[in-house]
DNA sequence: ACCCTAGTTCAACATCCGTTGATTTCCGCC
DNA sequence: GGCGGAAATCAACGGATGTTGAACTAGGGT
């Protein structure tokens, strides 16, 4: 009988959850090779599918990039959580909760796929600036400035937004070694020591 | 007459410096596009030449990058300039040399293909991972060390380079509006600052 | 006056990429 | 029990890319 041919077309039975299957393979490509090099055919190998399901279920490269990028963390959440502690130690937690969702993330994380497609494709680097910016570190930089009256917080968030891309790039693609062996409250306390000093140090030259 | 027909082929009468130009071409499209989208037919349209004398004079597109991202500074000279006027300020002087350098060379920057390439190209990365970190940051990290006793150096290397690579990723590639405005000494004393601190401060947990 | 060499162009190849249209197979509903 | 539509594959197109080999032209040394 032919009804296990792996080879055959048509529709495969059951609740086939092929549509995440080439979501998830494409998160992976992205994260590791940018936008540009992860091509279709690779996702689509990697997910064992046609290369025109893809387009099937995206139309285009561009569409499956967005849905892939999706963030798994809802901003409205983490800004009050991070802010509602109060300012002090809120470098370090934000620095905290980005490593953690660094590493267990790992080969899959959107934040990835983000920044190395941001380098070359533009419509990237308008999404990483709008989530990173504006959807996190704005509000919490407008949130401290509110309480101590720290002047000029769009700045502040740009300053941080610097130390935590430039923190995502060393770590995990260029992969400086002793940055990627540090332990990792090592580096809560001296990155959160700059986030909060970006937050709150006078800024006039 | 033919003779100044500007169709024609063979060589061109006069020294003319092709090669550089061709070189300026390749570091202004690797800087804003990357290794990967940048292609050898732009840059040769670009330098006003046809795509083959590209691979005539560089034989391979990986030989014209990396002729292209030789680097205009020399680490031996720049090293001991920076630690010589002593340990105080040097985070400052860092930062005001690497905004200058920046800012002068614009769109011909190396650093900044380097940058934009090392994303998903891992020669890219070793070479902007040995530039930055073995020849300029690590030198000056031991250097601090050893007048101060500071420990673990080499993490110190890592951690200013992850700021440097995220003062250009954030200022010139995402271009983070306020960040890109700001005035150049104002953020030589906001980054500056921080990189005096991981040079110094303890890293203990 | 001659030839060698370096500069330069042209045309083409092989490969790969995103995307499309036709076709086939099966699930779920009436 | 049939049927529409969703899931899946196949084969192909059109364009772009790095690279190659042959051809042509001018300058410079002898």
């Amino acid at each position: 009988m032919p009804s296990i041919d792996p080879t055959r077309r048509g529709r495969r039975p059951g609740d086939s959850g092929t549509r995440d299957a080439i979501l998830d393979a494409a998160r992976r490509r992205f994260a590791h090779e940018g936008f540009r090099a992860a091509t279709v055919r690779a996702i689509a190998g990697d997910a064992g599918v046609d290369p025109a399901l893809v387009m099937h279920y995206f139309g285009t490269k561009q569409v499956l990039f967005v849905a892939a990028m999706e963030f798994p963390l809802d901003p409205a959440q983490v800004v009050p959580h991070l802010v509602g502690s109060g300012i002090d130690g809120l470098g370090e937690r934000l620095v905290r909760l980005m490593l953690g969702v660094l590493d267990e993330l790992g080969d899959t994380n959107p934040m990835l796929g983000l920044v190395r497609s941001a380098m070359g494709h533009p419509d990237a680097a308008r999404m990483l600036r709008e989530f990173l910016g504006e959807a996190i570190l704005d509000p919490i930089a407008a949130a401290v400035s509110e309480q101590t009256g720290a002047d000029r917080p769009r700045l502040r968030a740009d300053l941080c937004a610097s130390q935590i891309v430039g923190i995502i790039v060393a770590r995990q693609i260029l992969v400086l070694p002793e940055l990627a062996a540090a332990d990792r409250e090592t580096l809560v306390v001296a990155y959160g020591g700059t986030i909060q000093r970006y937050l709150t140090v006078s800024l006039a030259p």
